[in-house]
RNA sequence: GUCCCCAUCGUCUAGAGGCCUAGGACACCUCCCUUUCACGGAGGCGACCGGGGUUCGAAUCCCCGUGGGGACGCCA
């Protein structure tokens, strides 16, 4: 039995997205389960589409989701002389022809064919025959190289995520493996690396469900060992749409960006396709005992913000405590905020991190700790009332020479109340308005331990000046 | 058009012929907790695409529809 070894092989063509993820993800965890290799393999053969950004891309998206690699990265361009050597020899073992047929020529057959209802394909005219005698070169035409693809028969495979698959040979044509000018084509490359690196499982979109009979028959002319294949199903964006610009399909590295922890899109997307059971909290590490081929679901998916959310913010809740300062510390400094010492921010994410499901908005509720926060007009509209002033004062009095903790701010609450025959909030509201903005916030009692006794008075002043105390 | 794939609550899914009066999770609704907003707790709403078979028995197997998706490039 070979050692396990998957791939995940994506082309640089933009940004690596959710779906990419999860393919790159599933196979890494694959190889992870059975003790295998996972190798990253870029497949830029496209240089009018390949860009450089994207290569670095898709690494940066590789590196913050933390799927390392084995192997690689590997880039075709730089393999160049081995598709060559490749190509050459499907040549002369005659499993590969010369075709001198023009874009023009193929455009037109293609057209045709269509208008005549059925499948477009190459009609083989360039494709040598017993007997069969081919018309001269053209001397203006660069020939393009095609394989020799079996004209009866059918290709089956047992296709570990959908089950058996047969395609009659008779619905495939002869397909360009060398450009005119040389350089091979996708079909060709994955073939030839696939085998080469010695992957044992294919796990990759299901939109290659197609190019596997043609690569299966490439292999078995190479005289290769045909490895596994998984398709994964597709993502449907939030609106049940296909994953594209409009409907989602942004990059893994916007979620870091939109204030979504690792551990969060990890579980997400795990859990998107795959199941154990009715688990939906799980580590990587369990997710790497545990997963399989067996329990992915054959059809698409649609992604689901609101779980995702969901998950956000159980590993905001859970991660540790320095992990998470460390998520926080540069959403913070967006906001213009260096210092965390005072309060300390531990003490601050303790208190918030309950209530929160982004990290983003999580910076944004406890900015107020570290600036003066910007009072929210319609909730101080709402809460200071004509006796408001009255009350704070009463409040002030009580506080200004006492300690300034949580519990004795709590009793302190708790006297004025009663001694202004008041409902809790006619005091708290108002205060939390004053010190923090806005009417939600944890125990009132709590923030204005955490936020000191200085700034808190500061701030009471200057939403009520004329206090005496 | 041709070929291929798919089909359980709104969404992600459990389910491999009897354990299913179909389970869990997100969302939603109600109640509880409460110092507001959240969090948390307890309930609730809610699905086997349709039709034929096979079988004592089908969400599970087969066939046909229907619907959705994918592929048909000198793109990957």
């Amino acid at each position: 039995m070979s050692v396990v070894k998957t791939r995940f092989a994506p082309s640089p063509t933009g940004y690596l997205h959710i779906g990419g993820a999860r393919t790159a993800l599933f196979s890494w965890a694959y190889a992870k389960r059975h003790g295998g290799q996972f190798i990253l393999r870029i497949e830029d053969t496209d240089v009018a589409r390949s860009t450089p950004e994207a290569v670095q891309a898709i690494l940066d998206g590789m590196a913050w989701l933390q799927l390392d690699h084995d192997e690689g990265p590997f880039y075709q361009m730089q393999r160049m002389d081995v598709y060559k050597r490749m190509i050459q020899r499907m040549l002369d073992e005659g499993h590969a022809y010369y075709c001198y047929c023009s874009k023009e020529e193929l455009d037109a057959l293609r057209e045709q064919q269509m208008q005549q209802g059925i499948k477009p394909r190459y009609d083989g005219r360039w494709r040598p025959e017993p007997g069969k005698v081919l018309p001269p070169p053209p001397d203006n035409v660069p020939p393009v190289v095609r394989f020799k693809n079996p004209t009866e028969g059918v290709v089956v495979w047992q296709d570990l995520v959908k089950g058996r698959i047969e395609i009659a040979n008779a619905e495939l044509d002869d397909l360009i493996i060398a450009r005119a000018d040389g350089t091979p084509t996708y079909n060709f490359c994955v073939v030839v690396d696939d085998w080469e690196m010695g992957i044992t499982q294919v796990i990759r979109g299901d939109d290659h469900v197609n190019n596997t009979p043609r690569q299966i028959n490439m292999l078995k002319a190479l005289g290769a060992t045909v490895p596994q294949y998984a398709h994964l199903s597709m993502i449907l964006g939030d609106d049940g749409q296909k994953l594209s610009k409009r409907h989602g399909a942004v990059s893994v590295m916007q979620y870091h960006e939109d204030g979504y922890l690792r551990e969060a899109v990890l579980n997400y997307l795990a859990r998107l396709g795959w199941s154990h059971g009715d688990d939906e909290v799980f580590s990587m590490a369990q997710f790497c005992q545990w997963f399989d081929l067996d329990h992915i679901t054959p059809s698409a998916a649609q992604f689901n913000t609101e779980k995702l959310n969901w998950l956000n913010a159980h590993y905001i809740k859970t991660l540790p405590l320095e992990r998470l300062a460390d998520e926080v510390k540069p959403r913070l400094l967006a906001l213009g905020i260096t210092d965390t010492q005072a309060p300390d921010l531990h003490a601050v994410l303790t208190l918030y991190r309950e209530r929160a499901n982004n990290l983003n908005q999580l910076a944004k509720e406890i900015a107020f700790f570290y600036q003066t926060p910007v009072i929210n007009e319609a909730d101080a509209a709402k809460h200071i009332q004509p006796e408001t002033a009255a009350i704070i004062e009463a409040f002030v009095q009580q506080v200004q020479d006492s300690a300034w903790t949580a519990d004795i701010l709590h009793d302190a609450l708790n006297q004025v109340v009663a001694a202004q025959q008041i409902k809790f909030p006619k005091l708290a509201m108002p205060l939390r308005v004053a010190v923090i903005g806005i009417a939600q916030s944890p125990s009132i009692d709590q923030v204005m331990a955490l936020l000191g006794k200085t700034v808190c008075l500061q701030r009471l002043r200057v939403l009520f000046p004329n206090l005496t105390a």
